[in-house]
DNA sequence: TTCCAACAACCGACCGTTCGGTAGGATAAT
DNA sequence: ATTATCCTACCGAACGGTCGGTTGTTGGAA
């Protein structure tokens, strides 16, 4: 039959893009390969053809795509146009983007799910994308304390006052995703605004840039 | 054969806590009937007896047990014998408690797995647990803000600032349960020190109390 | 330019296994 | 004798995965 559409860099993105979703929404025992394969317009065994299995089609979809994510984090950090401040509410803003609409932002959830299944996936997403997330935030803070910017706060503590609202915002949503009042019960912007407000305070010691 | 033990109602509970427990670690759909029956030493079909259906044991699973954990915290709420920082401080203990060691506290992920597919469950799970503790907490730091022993700060903002990490902090540990140096990557007692900290100071206006 | 082997992509049909759930009988306490 | 509890045995459906075979594309030899 035909190859079906375009280049073969992009089917496999567009089949990643769309078992991600449906991974997401269904869980990786809940959604079936015949499923996927129907939602990507190919049958079973073509599907296997692309992954040779659903473990592997589940590695696939979590790995591939946190690289791009993590460089827009870097590139934040090595900023030299930006103060302190400015830079830790730039990555805040980032963060929120990265955590609530791109697909392996929501993942953490479903990482948990397979971790005792697949424990290497774990392995990866956390080394891959967590751990490099906390580093570049925590060096972000240490540096504007070397500098004289921010107060003497713990890192530790601040990296989880920083994560912990994004990350459980996002689990709250993915949780709440079919309540007719989900926007009312969790307001993004207004919840985003308050939380980098709240940092720069305790940071800088009351200013709000 | 025997009905194997002990009154019928803490049969019921101990096959809830056991099944609770396999939820937590495989998800819904990852778990069968039979590895449940069997983890609670019977037969399917005698598992069957108790539970109308998989998904009537999972909703048994959730909402019972988290009535006990709600009663905690609106009892810290009344305690004439705290002040505002104490009383605050001693919430966010037992927040830590029961999200971090109950296994009601460790479901979230796992309500968003099934979220889609059971919705009623999502909606039981939110209205009954989440909100529930959100409101206690921030009413308590109305009522601080009222007597004027808190700054003026936003209520919603520090909801999520007292609740994110905590939730986060659990979600990394089911997603890390595996791994050898867990207790290093999210060690509990530093954390939720920091954590407290940082809130009261946010709070109190730098003092430690 | 033509031909054809090699190849990636795809499909319908099927494998053995496991799923959630049920029927009917055995056991044991009351 | 009744009732609650548990069992073995079974059901149709769905699971992950494999099979042999068909199609369009491609590139090099004639």
């Amino acid at each position: 039959m035909t190859p079906s559409s375009e280049n073969p860099q992009d089917r496999r993105a567009g089949i990643l893009a769309t078992t991600t979703e449906l991974f997401l929404s269904h869980g990786f025992a809940g959604t079936s390969m015949a499923t996927l394969a129907r939602a990507v317009g190919m049958q079973k065994a073509s599907l296997y053809h692309h992954f040779t299995s659903k473990e592997d089609l589940f590695i696939a979809c979590v790995t591939e795509g946190y690289e791009a994510t993590v460089r827009a984090l870097d590139a934040l950090r090595a900023d030299p146009t930006l103060s302190d401040a400015q830079r830790v509410r730039a990555t805040m803003e980032e963060l929120y983007r990265i955590n609530l609409e791109t697909s392996v932002g929501r993942m953490a959830p479903l990482i948990s799910e397979v971790a005792q299944v697949i424990p290497s996936v774990a392995q990866a997403f956390h080394s891959g994308f967590i751990t490099r997330q906390y580093a570049i935030v925590t060096g972000m803070i240490e540096d504007g304390i070397a500098r004289g910017s921010f107060d003497a706060v713990d890192p530790l503590g601040m990296q989880h006052l920083i994560f912990g609202p994004i990350i459980t915002l996002s689990l709250s949503r993915e949780m709440t995703a079919q309540f007719p009042d989900r926007d009312t019960l969790y307001p993004v912007a207004r919840i985003r605004a308050s939380h980098i407000d709240l940092i720069l305070r305790l940071l800088t010691g009351r200013a709000v840039t």
